[in-house]
DNA sequence: TGCTATTTACGAGTAAAATCGTATTTTGCT
DNA sequence: AGCAAAATACGATTTTACTCGTAAATAGCA
């Protein structure tokens, strides 16, 4: 028997995981070019960082080549639903509609995406 | 000049807030027991997180008996507008929209709910 | 081929979070 | 008052996340 654990990514992992969602696939130094815009760490550290991914099986890589070519191993969206789920219930109250109303009564959100939104809910509305 | 820190309360530290928030004020005893429920870790250790709270300036308490009480010194919103900030950020490309779509398509949510949020939503767009 | 750059591997250290054991204090009851 | 139960204080350990230095392997190029 297979015992499948429940990844959640850490802080850090997340920040690697964007890069690779937006990039597909990316190598260590993509990676760390792209963090150093807002982050100051050194080479090594993303270099080990995405080493325990794979070691997790958060990252999949191609080492055909030296230079590993990662790719994730998660989607973005389960892993955004992970987190959605853990939030509306340890902050939330259980409530999606309570986060809902958090977040877009906090501004941003352009016209065409409120739109989004409420078609999004009549559909749900004719499916009760 | 005094330096205000931005506290963000770890994942433990937002469980016991939760029953803070639910109940107003409580002793560690109740916190321990509402904890217990779905966790198993000691009472001491239940105890020793809130005592860090207190030392942080997460909580307030009143120990004019020995018996401290424990009271929440953050908001419940602020808090979730601190977390929804940061979720959307790392995780949903600074786009709150986003979220808001994943967050209802995974069901639940009543229709009163529902209802509530469309409205939000017509007023918002009437501000533009 | 041989040198330099880059890359990976790996061990180790640091810091924060979480856990618990034990001792001390206080409370409540008989 | 005296004892048992409950609460706090406190130190120590464990775990996890993150960080980096150094060595070994590889690649690319003169």
């Amino acid at each position: 028997m297979t015992l499948i654990k429940i990844l959640k990514p850490t802080e850090s992992e997340l920040e690697i995981l964007q890069v690779l969602w937006n990039e597909k696939n990316a190598t260590v130094r993509v990676v760390h070019e792209e963090l150093s815009k807002t982050k100051d760490s050194g080479y090594t550290t993303t270099l080990k960082l995405m080493q325990i991914m794979f070691e997790k099986g958060l990252v999949t890589r191609n080492d055909s080549s030296k230079t590993h070519i990662y790719q994730p191993a998660v989607t973005r969206e389960k892993t955004q639903k992970q987190f959605l789920n853990k939030m509306i219930d340890t902050l939330f109250a259980g409530s999606s509609a309570n986060l809902v109303l958090q977040a877009l009564g906090g501004h941003n959100a352009s016209e065409a995406e409120l739109e989004k939104i409420q078609e999004l809910i009549t559909q749900l509305k004719k499916d009760k």
